[in-house]
DNA sequence: TTTATAACTGACCATATGATCAGTTAAAAT
DNA sequence: ATTTTAACTGATCATATGGTCAGTTATAAA
């Protein structure tokens, strides 16, 4: 998975599209290319892979076999918006926040979540990363290997230091520990799909319910990892 | 939301549907209308609710006429997933495991989150939660708020007695405390979105998963949950 | 101002899909 | 064995949708 760090938060929260301010008739490719890949970032996140290539047309103020010049197909264009929205929203500074080890790890934790949050608690990230799991693509699959390994396993060692156990050269991390921090993310997201799938707003501000849930988790791992570590 | 208790985990695990083993080419009405919810369920939960009905009726073995004699549109048959699904499944059992003060707070959450797990963790249930949320239905928004106050607030309830604080008769709960029940939840259902949606096999049972989530909560609990009722 | 380039359109095709209904026939009632 | 009931089928309709292509025209180069 290529990393790309451009891009925010644009076009989050999409009602009914912005349809070309400038009364410019013709767009250089590179132009029209980015703007129906937004458009369909944000229309797909809206109706699902479903939804219909003259829709998006007309969002875009344009005719819908403009879209077939730019893209060979619709499988094309969906494949081009994943990329927009795991490849080129994924921020690398995360995996350097967690092994910084000048800060205490609850800190480090807070900071690395609550930014991360800000990516993949969008309305776009989340419905289409369920749209696409749906589907039965393979992009969530690498997606989430790919936050194993650079987030979650990192994590599960960093905790191994906090509380003093052995590191994983002297004991491999176990399953159950990358588990246990699996339970961030699991929390993280679920407040996504409250918002922007179930219709069920948050009580509190999401940046607190990252603070508890932080909390939580090495609470619960003081207490819980020292039993894992032991068992085979 | 209507309570039932019956059906139990049947086709939760449904790849190419049974084609009627009995050669029995009439049912009574009754029957069929059964099967047909039962197919629709599978089938819908596999390939989402786009999912056509002459390919739903093919694996019916039946055409695809018959299915809309037994179902005005294919939006009653959808609703009538919904029903199968959810309220047909949901057990009050739970609601009851939840307030015996004569077992320990902490065996109570595991029993009852294992036997929930046991229903919401079927491939059928996890995928059409998903499927209806995306598409704006308002099954999802009922059955989240039935969850919780059926589950969650009283989770937190009885967390409050277990930490010997006061109860909400003296201090409200608060919506912090909920939501850090909501954890728990979403770390469950999360276990299912891997394993039927994403594709990224658990790596230890899902029975250790929950002790391990129940009591990172109740540990969590314990340090979050003063703090929290001493604010406004 | 004219020419060349390429961005864009409109009409069209093939297929898929929800829904309808007149008619067929298995099975129960007589 | 005959009649009656209702479960079921097959053909058909209207519309929606991905995709194509010959032709139009805005824009920049000459």
């Amino acid at each position: 998975m290529e990393l790309k760090n451009n891009m925010s938060d644009e076009n989050s929260f999409s009602e009914v599209p912005a349809v070309e301010v400038q009364p410019r008739k013709r767009m250089k490719r590179e132009d029209r290319d980015r703007e129906i890949a937004a458009a369909a970032v944000a229309f797909f996140a809206e109706v699902g892979f479903d939804g219909d290539t003259r829709e998006l047309a007309r969002r875009l103020g344009v005719t819908q076999s403009l879209i077939f010049r730019y893209f060979p197909n619709k499988a094309a264009l969906i494949e081009r918006v994943y990329q927009e929205v795991y490849v080129g929203r994924w921020n690398p500074y995360w995996e350097t926040i967690i092994a910084d080890r000048s800060v205490p790890v609850q800190d480090r934790l807070i900071r690395l979540y609550k930014d991360y949050s800000r990516i993949s608690l969008t309305y776009d990230w989340v419905r289409i990363f369920m749209f696409s799991g749906l589907k039965g693509e393979d992009i969530n699959t690498r997606y989430l290997k790919f936050l194993r390994s650079r987030i979650l396993e990192p994590i599960a060692i960093e905790v191994r230091a906090e509380l003093g156990l052995p590191s994983p050269d002297e004991i491999p991390l176990k399953m159950s520990e990358v588990e246990l921090a699996w339970g961030i993310n699991s929390r993280i997201f679920y407040l996504g799909q409250r918002q922007w799938i179930f219709n069920v707003p948050l009580d509190i501000d999401i940046d607190s319910i990252i603070e508890h849930t932080i909390i939580t988790y090495l609470s619960g791992a003081k207490t819980v990892v020292p039993m894992l570590i032991k068992q085979d």
